[in-house]
This record gives C-alpha cells, structure tokens and sequence, in this order.
DNA sequence: ACGACAAGGATTTTT
DNA sequence: TCCTTGTCGT
C-alpha cells in the first residue's frame, strides 16, 4: 500500500496525527474515534518513509492490543515485515530487554517472572518470619504499598529517606513496612526472580545506571509509540522518557477521560501534563466517534463535562441521533435483572438485535449473580468475563510451579507449592526448619534440600531421603531443561512428579474440570511448541514459561460467536463496543463506588461510567434498582448522581410508574465545534524499502501434497486460508497462508500440519 | 496430613 | 452471602 493510499482512508484529525513524525506528539483520541487505525496507519506511515521497522517500539497494555495491531500493520505493510516491529505489553518488552542485559542488574538470564500470587506469599512468608501480625501487616496492604513504591521508582533504599512514607506507614500503624521491602527484594534477588513490577522498575533502573545500555536502545528505537497513555504509571512514563529524551520522537496515544487504573498506579497527570514533560510536542485531537449514536455520545460528553480534571475536546458523531437512553428504576436487584431481561426479548424480537449485540456492564464481579441466574431460568445463552483466571486455577498453578522449577530451582515460591504436592512427607516444620535454615547459611531453600547434611538441617534420615530425592529430582529436570523439548519435559516433569496423578484420581465434577484443565495447560505447551517449529524455532521449557506467565485469560479468550450474551465489569469492557449496552446497579455506594466517595475519587468513577455509556453503539440502558442484596443484607439504595448528570433530553419519555427521577422533553443534539488542525510539517522520505526473498509458485508438503500460491488449505489449529505467496528453498521452505480467522502466518512446510483443500 | 468448622473479609485488576 | 483462610481434632 501506498502512501497516500494510507492516508487517504484518515480523516483529517486523523490524518495529520498520522503524518506528524518530526518529533513528540500527544493524540488524544476520544472514544470510539478510530485510535487504533491512528497508531497502525502511524506505524506503516512510519515504515514506508523508511523507518526500519525494528527501531520501532510500541507499547501498549496487553498483548491481546499489541497482536491485533501487528495483524493489522501486517495487512499494510505485510506479515514480514510487521514481525520484525518490537511491539509488545511494556511487561513483555522490558522483561525481554532484562533477559538480555540481565546480567548487568545481577539476574541470570533465565529469571522467574513471580505473579501478583507469587509476590503476595513471598510477602506473607517475610511478615511471619519477622514476627509480625498479620491483622496489623495485612498481606494484601504491604503488597500494594510495595507496589506503589515500585511503581513511583522508589527502592527500599530510597523508601526509608522518604518522610511523607515513612510518616504514613507510622500513622497505620506499619512503620516496618520499609524493612518488609527490603527483605522482600533480596528475597526475590535470591530467588533469581522479578515480580511484575520490576520488569518496569529494574527497566529504568538498569537504562538510568547504565549510559552506555541506555545509550544503545536510544539508538535502537527511532520511534517509540504507546498506547493507552493515560493508564501508564509513573515508572512506565520514566522510561519511556529515558528512551526518547534525545531523540524527542515519541508519539503517545490515550484518553484522559478514559483513565480508570489508578488503583494499579495509573497517573493521569501523565497524559494531562504530556505537553510539560516533551516541551513543544504537538497535540492531536480525534474527535469523531464513529461508534455511537449522536444521543449516547451527547450523554457521555455531559456526564464527562462535571470532571475538572481533563483535556477539553468534543466529541462528536454523524451518526444518526439514535433511539433515546432508557432509564430502568426497579424495586429490587432480582426485578432489575427481570426487566433487563425483558429488555432483551423485546430487542431481539422487534429490533434485529442477537444476543451477541447485547452486553451487561456492572461495576462489581458479584453483580453478576443475579443475572446468571435469570438468564439461566430463561435459557438465554450468556457468558460471563473475568472471574478467576485460567492460569490462576491451583492445578495450573501447581503444575507451571513444576515447569518453573525445572527451569530456575531456586524460585522460592514455585519450591514452596509443590514441594509437598502430591504428599511427598515433607509437611510445614519440616519447611520451616528448610526455611530457617537457608536464612542462616544465605543460600537458598533448593541449596539446603539438595544438601541438607552439609548445612547440618535438623531433620530425621527418612525426612532427608525425602528431601535429597525430590531435590535431585528437579536438579535433573534442570539439566533437561537446556536441551528437551518444552513440551516432552513437561510432561515427563508432571507424570513423574505424581502431579497427573493425584489430579487424576478424583471423579468428582470439580476434580474432572480439574483434569480438564491440566490438559488444555499441556495442550497449550504443545501447540506453542508446534507453532515455534512451524516458524522454524526450537521451543525449551523457558521460552514457554516467559511467555505464559505475561498472559492473561483476555489473550486466550475465544473472540465470541455472536450468540452469547456478554456480562463484564465495566472495567473489562474498555474497547470493547456493543450494539446495545445495559449499565445496571447505577447507585450511590455502588457506582460510584464507596470507597471512592472516601477517598475522592468520583472523578475517575465518573470516567469509568463514562466508558460504560461510550460502549454502546446504539442502545444504551441505564439501570438501577432502589434495593440490593449485597454480602447477605439487603440495602437501600438511592440512585447514582451520574444519572442525574445525564440530560433529560437524551432520555426516553417512557419511566415506571412512581419514578420521580426524569423529565421528557427532548431537544435538539447540542452543536458540535470545529475540529482542530495543527499544521503539520514535512520532512524528506527515504524511497520505500524492497523485501528480497526468492519466491517459488509450488512446494512439496510431507504428506505428498504439492501446494502451490492459491491453494486453499486447511490447519489443524489455524483452520481454513489461503496460500498467497510461498518462499525460500530446501528446509526452509515456507508458506504465507491468511487464514480466514487467524490472520495470516508464515509457515514452514516441512513442519506444518497443512491440507491442501483445493489446488 | 487431612477433613471439618469458624472467622473474617468483601471494588475495579491491562501485566 | 459466599469464599478464602486458619485452626483444631483425629
């Protein structure tokens, strides 16, 4: 494609945020307007014009942005070359960067990744080894504090100086947070393990104390693009700056009235203050919506307008005004799932609408009951997101510890969950004497197992046995781990650890899903393996785990079949787009949350109804119910101050009886305002880069087949596509096939499952 | 070492 | 209400 072929299908807006490549630029793109096609045109424009693109970096918050963006550059500037973008999560990006030059912060490069669950047990284990009380030293509040730090790049050195922290630890009544930090660092250095939050604060640790590291990833990334700015912390932003100070190119893309993470550190004020921070950047405003009806994107903008804090825009659609907002008041929480319910029916019977179209958005996962439970006794076909993840699951769990093991024996937390499972003998004195022990002597629990006599562990000769048997055990799954493919040692890793078995032996349900989800994890395995080998690429057991532990259930999750209702928080929901949308529970204490109201932060609650309201395409509802059964009493509710915010006039006339809320005059769409345009300079292109490859019309397939360009074939896992271009010669044979629902990949024809369809 | 029971806690959760 | 966690008894 070419040039103005990109940017020919932009509008204006759009467009000059596209071209703008001179230096720093904020695109604040609002709701629905085309923010993604922004970032992928940017990245092709970018390519076109000579950038390489392996000196571009995009970062966005999940991998599930980052793959469909590679698929759709894919699409511009082809497969091949989208495949040599860095484009990834910051996670995944700067745990890969660490890998490399971990050695320079003291890591090996075959690190363990600990989860949110890992860190939170680790932190645990240190407030019970120092004698703490766990009802005053809550787990789960030192490990946010921890995080927070983390996130404001703040070390256990750095936390003692700190007197605004320190001050408010004491008035908490945890003034040894500091020293619960610290321990946890070493723990986890000792551990050879990084929790989340240090893939970003190691990243800028090691860019900030390394000029010369830092130096040659300036020079590697000529551009770098992010994605969902306002959600970034002030780590994230730290590094992106550390990256791109000297070059100044750099081009953020967010929205500010979307930014509803900062209970995970999420700044704001990063996006606010952008323009303070890259001095002279340039501001691009993507004011169309090209979602939602003029009457839901007017409502949104009202409810928007009573935050202070934020960018001004103004949104607007051409789209067709739209059918007004419902308002739904029920009496009960039971009555608003009825009525939503209804809602439905009538939807699908008189509007076109599938139940694919519709999607509840709630503020809590509970409120989700409810609606199960009425759509269970209708039959309607529903799914619920969220919920307790996959990888979560205690067998997954269970079984990566295993793999993580085998890969690093000295990751404490993996060593800690299977070391008695299945029993093995080994029960908690014995660990706690394990423990103790790798304290005295500094080495690590795996040091004392594998040698208990030499650290003189105080334990009978059976326990020892015990103990030496299980260590040797993962010392020679260790070794394996260099050379034996993933997914063959993992399964040799849990057959011969008893794992299998134990989840095997239940019949229970629950013990059969657990079965169930033992597989799908080794399926998983094999796949990546397969898919590696397809493109060429060995896979060890590491290269497996440091990709699973940076995926979510979003990554995975089927994208839906068009026959299921959708109920999600609204939080879930972000980027998602609905053709009808029910926002129920709307009620003070609710939405906006409690907490919130405590702590001041009904602006963000707001802009989380706001991303609620801009889901909806073309049908929006709006419920609330004036009693609620929630953790076992029922409680009375008055209605969200965000309905109140919303205009009468974008409202139906249609209200219960009784309902005091709503008038229903229904005046003009307010008018929308010009849209801005910042001029855009030029500057000389380099001519457009050629792809060398040599290409062939047909090739052999290992069954026997010939498939040549054209040929419609079929995949085990990727289904059915076509073949549009086959290359290279000898082993190295590969096909280009776009698949009708996985996009298109590059497969190498010797390993490939592949059948040719038709010719 | 495991099952039965009580107590306590309970947003949102891209990685 | 319901789920997770910890304790106690066998």
């Amino acid at each position: 494609m070419q040039n103005n072929e990109i940017l020919s299908s932009l509008n204006p807006a759009q467009r000059q945020a596209v071209e703008y490549c001179d230096g720093p630029s904020l695109v604040i793109a609002g709701a629905g307007s085309g923010k993604t096609r922004v970032l992928t045109y940017k990245i092709a424009y970018l390519m076109q014009n000579g950038v390489e693109p392996w000196s571009i970096l995009a970062l966005t918050f999940t991998n599930k942005a980052a793959r469909e963006m590679r698929e759709r550059i894919g699409r511009l500037v082809g497969e091949h070359e989208a495949s040599m973008l860095w484009m990834g999560t910051f996670h995944s990006i700067f745990a890969r960067i660490l890998r490399y030059e971990s050695e320079s912060i003291g890591f090996t490069s075959h690190y363990t990744i600990y989860d949110d669950k890992d860190s939170a047990s680790l932190i645990k284990t240190i407030i019970r080894e120092m004698g703490l009380d766990e009802k005053q030293y809550r787990p789960g509040a030192v490990a946010h504090r921890i995080s927070e730090a983390k996130n404001e790049l703040i070390t256990p050195s750095l936390y003692v100086l700190d007197m605004s922290l320190m001050r408010r630890d004491q008035m908490t009544r945890m003034s040894r947070i500091h020293e619960i930090y610290s321990t946890y660092q070493n723990r986890l250095r000792q551990s050879d393990a990084m929790d989340f939050d240090d893939l970003l604060l190691n990243t800028y640790l090691l860019l900030k104390s390394n000029p010369e590291i830092r130096r040659k990833y300036e020079e590697r990334f000529h551009f770098v693009l992010v994605d969902e700015y306002q959600d970034t912390n002030y780590a994230q932003h730290q590094i992106v700056w550390l990256l791109t100070e000297h070059r100044q190119r750099v081009c953020v893309v967010g929205d500010d009235a979307q930014s509803i993470y900062s209970f995970r550190g999420a700044r704001i004020d990063n996006i606010l203050s952008f323009r303070n921070a890259y001095q002279g950047a340039q501001l691009f405003k993507l004011e169309q919506n090209y979602r939602s009806t003029q009457t839901i994107v007017g409502a949104a903008n009202s409810v928007i307008k009573n935050n202070r804090r934020q960018i001004q825009k103004d949104v607007f659609s051409q789209k067709e005004v739209g059918e007004a907002i419902e308002v739904v008041e029920a009496y009960s929480d039971k009555e608003e799932a009825a009525i939503v319910a209804r809602k439905i029916l009538e939807l699908r019977q008189h509007c076109g609408f599938d139940y694919g179209d519709v999607a509840i958005l709630y503020r809590t996962n509970d409120q989700s009951r409810i609606f199960e439970e009425e759509f269970m006794r209708r039959k309607y076909p529903y799914r619920i997101y969220g919920g307790l993840s996959f990888y979560q699951r205690t067998e997954v769990k269970d079984s990566l510890a295993y793999l993580r093991l085998a890969v690093n024996p000295h990751d404490e937390e993996a060593l800690r969950r299977v070391i008695n499972k299945p029993a093995r003998g080994i029960g908690n004195t014995t660990m706690e004497r394990v423990y103790t022990c790798a304290i005295e002597h500094g080495v690590t629990p795996f040091e004392v197992i594998s040698n208990p006599v030499q650290y003189s562990l105080p334990v009978n000769a059976a326990t020892q046995g015990r103990l030496v048997r299980f260590a040797d055990f993962i010392s020679e799954c260790n070794r394996a781990a260099s050379t034996e493919e993933a997914s063959t040692l993992a399964v040799r890793m849990l057959n011969e650890s008893g794992l299998v078995d134990s989840i095997n032996a239940g019949r229970e349900p629950e013990d059969r899903e657990r079965q169930a989800n033992l597989q799908e994890l080794l399926n998983s395995i094999t796949s990546f393996v397969e898919d590696n080998r397809e493109e060429g690429r060995a896979t060890l057991l590491p290269d497996f785990l440091q990709t699973v532990v940076l995926l979510t259930d979003a990554d995975k999750q089927l994208p839906q079949d068009g026959q299921t209702i959708t109920l999600m928080t609204v939080h879930a929901a972000k980027g998602l787009e609905f053709r009808a949308v029910f926002v129920v529970g709307l009620e003070e204490d609710l939405f906006p949350s409690e907490m919130a109201q405590e702590e001041g932060n009904v602006e963000e609650e707001r802009r989380l109804f706001y991303v609620a309201v801009t889901r909806a395409e073309e049908r929006l509802f709006l419920t609330w119910s004036h009693s609620r059964m929630r953790y076992g009493k029922f409680q009375n509710n008055q209605c969200s101050r965000f309905l109140r915010e919303v205009p009468a006039q974008y409202l139906s006339s249609q209200k219960r009886e009784g309902s005091l809320l709503f008038g229903s005059s229904r005046p003009a769409m307010p008018s929308r305002t010009e849209v801005q345009r910042p001029v855009p300079s030029q500057r000389p292109l380099r001519p457009v880069r050629q792809v060398q490859s040599s290409f062939t019309a047909a090739a052999p397939l290992p069954s026997g087949q010939q498939v040549s360009v054209g040929a419609h074939v079929e995949h085990a896992r990727f289904g059915r596509g076509v073949v549009t271009a086959i290359e290279g010669s000898g082993m190295d044979v590969k096909a280009t096939v776009d698949f009708e629902n996985s996009g298109r990949k590059q497969l190498l024809l010797r390993f490939a499952r592949l059948q040719v369809i038709a010719g």
